[in-house]
DNA sequence: GCGCGTAACTTGCTATTAGCAAGTTGAGGA
DNA sequence: TCCTCAACTTGCTAATAGCAAGTTACGCGC
C-alpha cells in the first residue's frame, strides 16, 4: 500500500494526503452520485481502475474515515461501502471540480441541467445531494 | 513525463487529469497564497518536491494552461510562473480543501483568521484573493 | 571580457506504485 | 454437494517518484 508520510500541516498537503491521486475522487463520485456502493460496482466504473488499486484505495479510505464497509444484510454476499460524515463533507470539493471542468472542457460529459444548477443554487443542490446519501444509508440498514 | 489517457468525459476525471497527483495543489497553493512564483521558490516549499517531478509538474502545468512563464524582466535571471484565469479559477478547490481540513485535521497550521474568513464570509475571501492575484500579476508587467 | 555565483533545469540510478492477468476464498443457491 | 459470483490476493512488468549529481546560461563584480 502507498506510504504516506506527512510533509507537512499544509492543509492543502492533508488533503492531498488522502484524495492526491488519480482514483480515490473517482470512487468518491460513485458513491455521491452514481449510487455505486459495492467493490464489483467500482471497478465497472468507465474509467477502468485495477483490481488491486480499487483494494489498496478502500482499504486507505476506510483507514482515514471517508467510508465504511459492512457485508450486506439482504445479500449476505457482497460489502457495501458508505461515506462517513467526513467522505460526505467532501461534496464541495467534488462540486467544484464538475464546475471547473463543465468550464474548461469543452467535451465534458456533466449533465446541463446539473451544472446549471450548480451555478444557480449551489446550495440548494448540495443539500439535496446530501438528503439523498443520509436516506439511501437509513433505508439499507432498516 | 507522466502519460495521461482520457479514460472518460467524466467532469470529475477531467480536474483529476490536471491536478490529481501529489504535487500539482501544493503549486498552485504556492502560487495563490505564498506568492511563490520561481522554480526555487516552489523548491524551498516545506514538503520538499524532487527537482525532475517539479520540473515535469511545471511544463504539465503550461500545457494544460494553468500558468504562463516567462523570464522576469528586472532581473532578467529567474523565470516567473504565473497563474491564469483557467489556473484562478481551482481557487475554489483549494479554499474547500482548506476548509475540509481545517476541520478534520486536530495539527492543522491552517491560520484561525483565515479559516474564520472562510466560514463567515467566503465570498468576500475569495474576491480579495482574487484581487491580489490580479494586482501582483500587472505589478510584474508594468 | 572573464571568472563566480546562482537559477533553472537534466541525467542516471534505485525504490515505489500502477496496471494487467490469473488465482484464491468464502458465502448462497440449485 | 457442487456451482456461481463477489471480493479480494498474487505475480509480474511498466511507469513514476525520489535522490544526488551534473549541466547550461545569465548577470554581476572586477
Amino acid at each position: 500500500m502507498r506510504a504516506r508520510r506527512r510533509r507537512s500541516d499544509c492543509p492543502v498537503h492533508f488533503g492531498l494526503e488522502v484524495f492526491g491521486d488519480q482514483w480515490s475522487l473517482l470512487i468518491l463520485r460513485d458513491l455521491m452520485f452514481k449510487g455505486r456502493t459495492t467493490y464489483s460496482e467500482f471497478l465497472r466504473a468507465e474509467e477502468g481502475i485495477a483490481t488491486n488499486v480499487l483494494a489498496d484505495r478502500l482499504v486507505r479510505l476506510e483507514q482515514d474515515g471517508i467510508v465504511t464497509s459492512e457485508r450486506d444484510e439482504r445479500t449476505g454476499r457482497s460489502v457495501r461501502y458508505r461515506l462517513t460524515a467526513k467522505g460526505v463533507d467532501l461534496l464541495p470539493v467534488l462540486l467544484d471540480i464538475i464546475a471547473w471542468s463543465a468550464t474548461y472542457d469543452a467535451h465534458t460529459a456533466a449533465e446541463p441541467e446539473f451544472v446549471e444548477r450548480l451555478r444557480s443554487d449551489r446550495p440548494g443542490l448540495e443539500a439535496a445531494i446530501r438528503r439523498d446519501l443520509a436516506q439511501s444509508s437509513s433505508i439499507e440498514s432498516s
